[in-house]
DNA sequence: TACTCGTGGGA
DNA sequence: TTCCCAAGAGT
């Protein structure tokens, strides 16, 4: 015989009652009673995409502090937003987010929009955070389905359909759970459930309060939930840096293009990165100034979502007649005042360790 | 639809 | 070491 599907009312109940005694404590969550701000739910739900919370929560607290409010972050620089960014990764997030509260500022009086569809037209805001958002900051009765809820509802309900084909079915299993009452809590409590209790491995299923209702449990397998392709192999690319220095110990630098990889960033020149090693002789020829490159022993490694790359780095001592197009010189000290992604601090260090005379 | 887009932690 | 994974969005 077949066991019973889950009751929307039992796991509401279950739920939400192990949510007020198990919530997490984060920076973003409003207290009992305090109304939540709408531009902290959102700027939280922003850094949080594909990102832990351990890595935001100092992000949030630095924003939080820079820009206590949406007109605040409207009138920063982009750059400053870029810098404040760097090292959180996925830096589109933060061109949106400043585009975002632009928007917010400037047309709608600071006010953020409190429906999912008016949520969604706004940049960087998609399906799920417009859900979350109208859910936590504003009560509404919405489903947001990140990777938690996903996993969460498709071992509740024991979907074994595989993933990416299968979210619509998981996702309108979801909304059939959403209450009308603490939507919010409800959706938060089911992300606090899969990020500490129904985790992607070795899930702890005796200490979950859903269990009597779940079907993945019922079989002894809320780990195989859900199933998932089987993603391609990162390649790896080759790239050579430029280090080149002028006699007073300033280094090259140069904003990255808007769109793409590292959009707006600040980077140390070099080649394209690309599938085949390049020699020294070849990469010189890339070179933003005319110096004698010579390579430093090592690479430096660093893995993006879909390749890793293997950077070897050229220096040389340069003395500049013609500035190359958007150049821009620093000392390492003034490094800081640059918004440099982590893979390029990676450089930064492997360059103090190795290249001879190196002066902060 | 299927790519692109960062980074760090844990197994 | 290597792989998986994370409060996804844009194109």
């Amino acid at each position: 015989m077949t066991p019973p599907i889950p009751d929307p009312v039992s796991v509401r109940r279950r739920l939400l009652r192990w949510y007020d005694r198990n919530a997490r404590d984060l920076p973003w969550r409003y207290k009992k009673g305090d109304p939540p701000d709408p531009y902290r739910v959102w700027l939280s739900e922003i850094m949080l995409q594909q990102t832990t919370v351990a890595a935001v929560k100092g992000y949030f607290d630095d924003f939080t502090t820079r820009w206590p409010a949406v007109g605040d972050l409207a009138k920063a620089e982009l750059n400053d937003v870029l810098h404040a960014w760097q090292g959180l990764g996925y830096y589109a997030r933060a061109r949106n987010l400043h585009k975002c509260a632009q928007a917010i500022a400037g047309e709608r009086a600071g006010r953020f929009p409190d429906t999912e569809p008016e949520l969604k037209a706004l940049p960087g805001i998609g399906d799920y955070t417009a859900a979350a958002i109208a859910a936590i900051a504003f009560d509404r009765r919405a489903t947001p389905v990140d990777a938690n809820i996903e996993r969460v509802t498709a071992r509740l309900f024991a979907l074994g359909d595989t993933l990416p084909k299968g979210r619509k079915k998981i996702s309108e299993r979801a909304s059939l759970l959403t209450p009308k009452n603490r939507p919010g809590d409800f959706a938060q409590a089911l992300m606090d459930l899969g990020a500490g209790v129904c985790t992607p491995k070795a899930p702890d299923c005796s200490a979950c309060p859903l269990t009597p209702e779940c079907l993945a449990a019922g079989q002894g397998e809320a780990e195989r939930y859900p199933v998932k392709v089987a993603k391609a192999a990162r390649p790896v690319r080759y790239g050579m840096v430029f280090w080149a220095v002028q006699g007073d110990g300033r280094v090259l630098l140069r904003q990255r293009p808007e769109k793409g990889l590292l959009g707006g960033m600040t980077e140390f020149p070099s080649t394209d990165w690309r599938k085949q090693i390049w020699s020294s002789a070849e990469a010189a020829k890339q070179a933003p100034v005319k110096g004698r490159w010579r390579r430093l022993d090592g690479v430096v490694r660093h893995t993006f979502t879909h390749f890793h790359l293997e950077l070897t780095v050229l220096t040389a001592e340069v003395a500049i007649k013609r500035e190359p197009e958007g150049a821009l010189w620093s000392k390492p000290s003034g490094f800081s005042d640059h918004a440099l992604p982590t893979v390029m601090k990676k450089i930064a260090d492997h360059a103090s360790r190795n290249v001879p005379g190196y002066s902060s």
